[in-house]
DNA sequence: ATGGTTGTGTAGTGTGTAGTATATAGTACA
DNA sequence: TGTACTATATACTACACACTACACAACCAT
């Protein structure tokens, strides 16, 4: 499933039962240009820009994590992250790379319940 | 500390000892215009590419990490580990925002040895 | 049959990224 | 004093990114 199949698929599947979720509509309320959105969806341009794809997300009420992942683009708010302690952060995504999703899973729960 | 002046107190050390270790000659290690270097070093351009750091970083034999970081980018490889588990890992990230050292440290001991 | 909506084709724009090329100026030293 | 190195100032470039503008044909409802 490529970026925009995606999008067109979310897209459509709002606008068969709310008209507002044409594409000239939803490209409206996202702030493009309707032939751009039309080609987003068809692939016929690469992703576009982070705060773009954010709004599309909202709008469709997809994850916009998801979406920037199919876009190619790792979320800035994350980069952040990973920049404010970049050695650290990179030793433990390295060694994450290879870890089955459970662990990772309970990893997260694991901190999140403040086992620290 | 900037990546202009980091780089640019890492190579004035070398070239303390070792004459090869010029603007011009590291350059072309590097494989970079002297001028390019010269103003990277200053801060009057913004840091160069990936590719770039990384040629930078192997000839100072400084981590490419860290001088990646200081130029305000997350490594490839990252990316990748993040893009192919998107979901998860944007989870976890957000959750170590917070997190003090040790605990990361910890947890990267702990999957290092293998507990899961 | 016409006014509005649908998607889309073609062409062009502004900005950023990552540099190169050339000229200038100071310094060491033989 | 000249030549060989040092760095740097100035100007320019190629390419990619992220779009906009406008026109057009098909369809649908009134």
């Amino acid at each position: 499933m490529t970026y925009g199949s995606y999008i067109r698929d979310a897209r459509a599947r709002r606008f068969s039962v709310d008209r507002t979720f044409s594409v000239r509509k939803l490209a409206q309320r996202v702030g493009v240009e309707p032939a751009y959105l039309s080609k987003i969806e068809r692939g016929l341009v690469a992703p576009p820009s982070e705060a773009t794809t954010r709004r599309i997300a909202e709008e469709l009420s997809e994850d916009p994590d998801l979406l920037l992942a199919m876009s190619g683009k790792v979320s800035g708010d994350l980069q952040r992250i990973i920049l404010s302690r970049p050695l650290l952060l990179a030793d433990l995504l390295r060694q994450l790379k290879d870890a089955p999703d459970h662990a990772i899973l309970r990893i997260v729960r694991e901190v999140r319940d403040g086992v620290w």
